[in-house]
Parts: structure tokens; sequence; C-alpha cells
DNA sequence: CGGCCCGTTGATAAAACTCAAACGACGTGG
DNA sequence: CCACGTCGTTTGAGTTTTATCAACGGGCCG
């Protein structure tokens, strides 16, 4: 597919999403890259909020990989999403908002300030693109977790980050860095580990992925998608924008 | 249309909610209750919006319940929420937005067009504080659906439902009219209809509910809650609003 | 070397689904 | 006013899917 390039053909991640969502122009890409310009890491297992408290200031995902997750007092986990580079966290309009979800680092995790849109309505768009495609993935989470079997769901989500790594370009021949444990996929997908592992093992027999070493590669995704019924969301009928 | 007490105790169900959202004076009243004084009544089963159409303007329940759906190309269907009286629906800041799901009405539904915010900081406000709830609401679902079991989501599914219609004063005694069928809560909880009868059949021999002729009741939510460990959302730390 | 994390395997149990049938309530048309 | 069809609930029997418990192995790091 065919991309409008506004800009260069190798920008930071996280701004290529947001470059992708509306057709930003050289100053609002530099507000993006000031922004990013002073972000901080923060290390695995660390919370970017914490459910019930008071939200910080809304932040972009730099680099690496983030999930909200709902904690229950018996000690069960439900991952809600996976914040991955572009993503935007903490977005609200509301006076004083609550977290509604715990945010933890699943690897190192760089965040930063959002970028603020007072001066930059396209990236107020982007912002506006971005958080309508996150209740998309929502929906389509509940579909998954609800009317979906294990094998169908781990392919639907596996098919949902490639298609949204792409965005970040950060999908190389249909390959992408996976830093999940089958475990937190299990806790994403409602399913165990020692399920999660089986169904991983037919779908390899089966050819549907390969997945070594942290790296997931889809040989077929578009095959793949065909075969759980699988289709790309679609969130603008603007011209731009997925 | 004119009600003899606007903020009185027994107002317009969606204007009683949007009125505990945000503290609504007389003025941003009398807005809902000009849009309320010209709704449009749809008849069971009639579609409010089709998944990958544009989105018409946004609007509120008045009466009746209608629920959010995605419908699989094999017939499976999953319902993502409910909306009931005093719900928004459409709401976006998007340019073009598309509808993410299907909208159906569940019993004959009233909606009118939603009470323009322009003139009102506080309606606005009270859309914001709905819309924070309506994706906690979303994220309470993902987890009912990922890691309770059937009993669980059942009765969690009921006590949201008891909590979000005693916002609107439509809950007397702890009981509520219920216009579900058991197939409609499968397919809400991802499960069979079967499956549910079951399960409500022994939530009844333990005590847990009452539903008979389309009204439910809970005798004990509090202890309900306590069983399925729910806690009630909070979505602001603004001193009114939920 | 030792420990830990993660993936893997096996055996068994529990939860939920499927298929099929029957029943009651309700509304409609004869 | 009754027969009939539809829709929703209920019940039973048998199957499938997924969970649980337990153990082992490989790789990596201190």
């Amino acid at each position: 597919m065919s991309w409008p390039k506004p800009l260069g053909n190798l920008p930071q991640p996280a701004l290529r999403r947001l470059a992708r969502l509306a057709p930003l122009r050289p100053a609002d890409a530099a507000l993006v890259e000031a922004a990013v310009a002073d972000g901080r890491t923060l290390r695995t297992r660390s919370e970017l909020a914490s459910e019930g408290q008071e939200i910080a200031e809304p932040r972009l995902v730099v680099s690496g990989w983030a999930a909200r997750a709902r904690l229950l007092a018996d000690g069960r986990r439900q991952f809600l999403s996976f914040l991955l580079p572009g993503d935007l966290i903490g977005l609200s309009r509301q006076p004083r908002p609550l977290a509604a979800s715990t945010v933890v680092a699943l690897t190192d995790v760089t965040v930063c300030a959002a970028p603020p849109t007072h001066a930059s309505p396209l990236l107020a768009e982007a912002y506006a693109v971005s958080q309508a495609m996150d209740e998309a993935y929502l929906l389509d989470h509940i579909t998954r977790l609800g009317r979906l079997n294990a094998q169908e769901r781990i392919s639907d989500l596996l098919l949902e980050l490639h298609e949204r790594l792409d965005l970040a370009g950060l999908v190389a021949h249909d390959g992408f860095e996976l830093p999940l444990t089958q475990e937190t996929l299990a806790d994403a997908l409602g399913l165990t580990s020692v399920h999660v592992n089986r169904m991983v093992q037919l779908m390899r027999r089966d050819g549907d992925l390969q997945w070594r070493g942290g790296r997931l590669t889809l040989p077929d995704p578009a095959a793949l998608a065909r075969k759980v019924g699988r289709t790309p969301i679609r969130v603008s009928a603007a011209p731009h924008a997925g």
C-alpha cells in the first residue's frame, strides 16, 4: 500500500505513526520531535499509571512496549490493550480524570510528554484519530474474548499487532519484535499460558506463524486474516488516516 | 415537555442522569429538555447505526434500551455494551468518523439529537464524564470476558446495569426492568443461552437474584458485589460525578 | 555452578458447548 | 373463542474446549 509521505523516509517510529494518522507538516513534526527529545526511560515492570489514581499528563510512547491492565483482588490479571511506539497514554477531556487502568511496562519503555496540540490542529486531528483507533481496538478485543476460540484469538491479536506496528514502520518482511511471554499473551487473551503454548505449537505446525527468540513472523498475514475472519479497522472516512 | 420540576425529584431519566454527571443549572437542563422534546422513536430491532458507515450526529437515548454489537461473518454476535436512558451515542472529535460498531434497538427506543454543548460548559463536562464512564465500562467488560467465569460474568453485568440505571433513577427497591432475553445476555457475556439459563437458575436458588416477567431484583447488591469482587467505577476526582 | 524464567509435556478435571426436544406464554387469524 | 405459530425458557445427554496440577528442560545470568 502507498502512504502519503509528508515526511522523510525513516523518522522516529512514534512520529511516523502520528504522521500517518493526519497529514502532519514540518511544523507539527517539529513539535513531536521536540517532545520526543526529552523522554524518560522506565524499566520493565514499572508502572506508568495506577488504576484509580489521578492521571498526570498525557504521554506518548517513544519506544518499547507497555500494556494497560486490570488486576483482580485474587491475583487474576487481564491485559486490556498493548501500548506500542506512537501510542498515546492518558488523553482525556475531563477536569480531573482518574486512570481507568493500570499501565505497566512490558519492556524498558521510553515515554515523553504528549506534544501539545493547541498550536497544531493537525496534531489534534492525529490524536483524535488515534483515540478512535484505540476504541476500535478495544471493541475488537471484546469480540475476540467473547466470541473467538483460542486459536482465533491468538491469530487475531497477532494480526492486530502486525497492523499497528506496521503503522509505526516496525514491520519488515511481515516479521516484527514480539517482546511478550506466552503468559502475557494468555493474560491478554483470557487463556492460560499452558493452553496458549499448545495452540501456538499447532499454529507453528500449520505454518501460520514463526516465533523464535522474541521475533515473530506471519508468513501470510492476508491468508491468516481470511482464516480467522479478521478485517483491518477503519476509523475515519477522511482520505488519509487508517 | 414541560416538567413541573426540571431538577426536582422526578425528572426525565436522561436528564436525571446527565445532571448527576455534572452540576447542571436550569439553563443547561432547558437545553436537554428542548432536545428531548423532539425525539424519534424506533422499533425493536431497528439499527441506529451500522458498523463502518459514517456517523450521523451524536444522539441521546431518551428511553428504551439499545446495544452496540459486532456481527461476525459466520453469524456469531457479540454485544459490546448496552445503551440506557441518558447514554450518548456517537460522540467523536474526529472530522468524518465511522461507526465502530452497529447499534441496534433492543426495545422500542426513543432518541433525540444530543443537546448542543457549545453554549454550556457544564453539559460539555457531563459529556466528557459520560464518555469516560463508557470507556471504563468497556474495560470492565473486557475483564469480565477474559477473567470471570459464567456466574461471575452474569452477576457483574447485572450489577453494572443496576448501577447505571440507578443513575437515571430507574431503580426502585433494588429492582429494575430488564428487557433482555437470556440469549441477548449470552451474546453480551460470551456464553451460550443454554449455559446462561443454567447459571441463572443456580443464582435464583442461591437467592442472588429474582427475575420474572422482565423485572429483575437483586436482593442484596452489596453482598453480590462482594461475592464477585466488583467495585463500582470511579472516573473523576471531581467532587460531583461518579 | 546454581537459580530462575520461560517454554514444553502429560494426565486429569472442570467449565462450557452442542444438539435435541419439550413447554409455557402470548398474540393472531380463522 | 380456539387453534396455531412464534418466541423464550427449560431440561437432558453427550462432547469439546480449556483449565489445573505437576514436572522437566533449556537458556541465560550472576
